[in-house]
DNA sequence: CAAGACATGACAATCATTCTCAGCAAGAGT
DNA sequence: ACTCTTGCTGAGAATGATTGTCATGTCTTG
């Protein structure tokens, strides 16, 4: 018996599960896609829960370094989070409306790979993310 | 003939090569990885020639806007140019020195327009970058 | 040359994100 | 429960890349 974590992400340890950093992980559950730091702070707000604009940042912050959460970039550079599985995915995202679906493709990681070993490069990740417009919109 | 002429093949009509655009243009054949728009405005700063920041982003944006450099934002979400082919590929960067490989995944290509056409999405794009550590680093 | 359209650049404004730091709260120890 | 220590919070200031403003400069056509 060591925790219990029935709520959203897992906060990383050494930290302490405050009311703050619990509502902003609660938050991220009640939506499927991406959305920014912002717009989350307004949510928590409109919820009741008081929670300032510098602790949603960090609180973010923290579950994307630990994995808990995926981080989007728009063309415009505003980073948009979003909560997602463990196990490594890409996303397909509608320009339209926002909604995403998680997609794995093991094919495109053993070439990612493979066109990285061909020029003698090390230590490789990859950022791939596909955009469109879905059924609905 | 009637309200447009034709100035250049590539560049948004009523465009006029300036020595302003023409020094960025030609600041982006001195280099081959990406750099900031700050970055390339000091390049040409320290060349002699004069351009403002402003131009510098403008002219950046138009050429990005008309496919004749790729846009690459990094982590913290800054924007990175660098002049590339006219055919679509992806890039393979040097997270140490900013090396940069263009490469061409036909695979990749085929497998996320697949994806997307699976779950009924169209107008389909797609954003893919590779990074790891080049030989040199 | 004149007029109109496009282009420039110094500077101000935006805006997401980060920093500051005094006050607050959680957990351990008493 | 009380205290202490350490981490956490948040209002507001600061940062920094990017964009907007607009008076002035430059090209192009008649
Ligand atoms: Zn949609
Ligand atoms: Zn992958
Ligand atoms: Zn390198
Ligand atoms: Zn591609």
């Amino acid at each position: 018996m060591t925790s219990t974590e029935p709520t959203g992400p897992t906060l990383p340890q050494g930290t302490r599960p405050t009311r703050q950093r619990r509502a902003v992980a609660a938050a991220l559950q009640g939506f499927e896609d991406f959305r920014s730091a912002q717009h989350i702070h307004d949510l928590l707000r409109r919820s009741g829960e008081n929670v300032g604009l510098s602790t949603v940042y960090r609180t973010l912050q923290a579950l994307a370094d630990g994995g808990e959460v995926d981080v989007l970039r728009t063309e415009e550079g505003e980073a948009l989070y979003r909560r997602c599985s463990a196990t490594h995915h890409h996303h397909l995202v509608c320009r339209s409306c926002g909604r995403t679906v998680e997609v794995e493709g093991p094919t495109v990681e053993r070439w990612a790979d493979a066109v990285a070993d061909r020029h003698g490069f090390s230590d490789v990740s990859h950022s791939l993310e596909i955009f469109g417009t879905c059924p609905d919109c």
